[in-house]
DNA sequence: AGTGTATCCTGCAGGC
DNA sequence: TGCCTGCAGGATACAC
């Protein structure tokens, strides 16, 4: 569910509050969506202070004093919210009583998500099987042409490949897709230089605006004070499913490979190499 | 090594 | 109204 935009905007929330707030209680209230027993998880944070509050790819990271490190990933339907009355959980899984202000609480519905406390070793390892922030200088048009190359798997399915691009999920795969006139099942390998450089630019303007727009809200999605983002009237292609291409009126298709549906125009973003598009 | 598939879980929309 | 089916923004264990 949260991608990147969504991941940014609820860590943009969290920051000036969280920040210097110390974790005085843990109350653990679905194991499941813990990666380690709650008694180690409770042990390695409680008394620690937050000293940053970043993201990585569609991870929310919290640095603690100790140098400890709180993972945080939404799945589909998670939400680090601050409770508060008009923030109402309604499947509240782990709460974090603060020594101030309001309790930090992790809600999923669906309990995809994972929180993990670690060392700021391990983390680092994981950092690393991490593919390149694509809003990032170190990701350039000339990277991901190099990197596309060694692939063979549909290009949606490339860019759901964390490895690969942190933080990119299905929504703004597609959304990317269609801006950059790409085929979802276009082969990485096959790309141009040119057809690279476009989804290069496309990927980052579909992801900035998504951050502008304080993220897509479906369904589920909240910021961490518990707003719905803006973005889901501008998205062009999913979930628009027969409705006509915004850009040339074909409707568009609806097709399920990998798992997941992809949405395409059939007219903008053409199988054979886009150079009729 | 790199890919595709099945699975975790709940809620909601649509068909009958 | 109620039952059933399919679908959902993610990650990962596994088979090939």
């Amino acid at each position: 569910m949260p991608e990147l935009p969504e991941v940014e905007t609820i860590v943009r929330g969290l920051r000036p509050t969280l920040t210097g707030k110390t974790i005085e209680r843990i109350r653990v209230l679905h194991r499941d969506v813990l990666r380690q027993p709650p008694r180690d998880f409770s042990a390695r944070l409680r008394g620690r202070i937050f000293e940053s509050v970043d993201r990585r790819g569609k991870n929310i990271v919290l640095h603690m004093t100790g140098g400890v490190v709180l993972v945080v990933n939404l799945g589909m339907t998670g939400r680090l919210v601050w409770a508060r009355p008009e923030a109402r959980t309604t499947h509240p899984a782990v709460r974090f009583t603060l020594n101030a202000g309001p309790a930090l609480v992790y809600d999923d519905v669906r309990r995809f998500g994972r929180l993990e406390a670690m060392e700021e070793a391990e983390w680092a390892l994981r950092d690393q099987r991490l593919g390149p922030e694509p809003l990032s200088s170190t990701f350039t048009a000339r990277r991901l042409h190099a990197d596309l190359s060694r692939s063979i798997s549909p290009i949606r399915s490339w860019l759901l490949d964390q490895r690969r691009v942190a933080g990119v999920g299905n929504i703004y795969a597609n959304e990317a897709l269609h801006l950059a006139g790409i085929h979802p099942q276009r082969s990485p390998k096959s790309m141009t230089e040119g057809e690279a450089r476009k989804l290069h630019r496309a990927l980052r303007r579909t992801l900035r605006s998504a951050v502008e727009n304080r993220g897509t809200t479906l369904r589920d999605y909240r910021d961490a004070s518990g707003n719905p983002g803006e973005n889901a009237s501008r998205l062009r292609v999913y979930g628009r499913g027969q409705e006509p291409c915004l850009r040339c009126s074909t409707r568009i298709c609806r097709l399920v490979f990998g798992n997941r549906a992809a949405f395409y125009c059939p007219r903008c973003q053409p199988f054979e190499s886009g150079t009729t598009a």
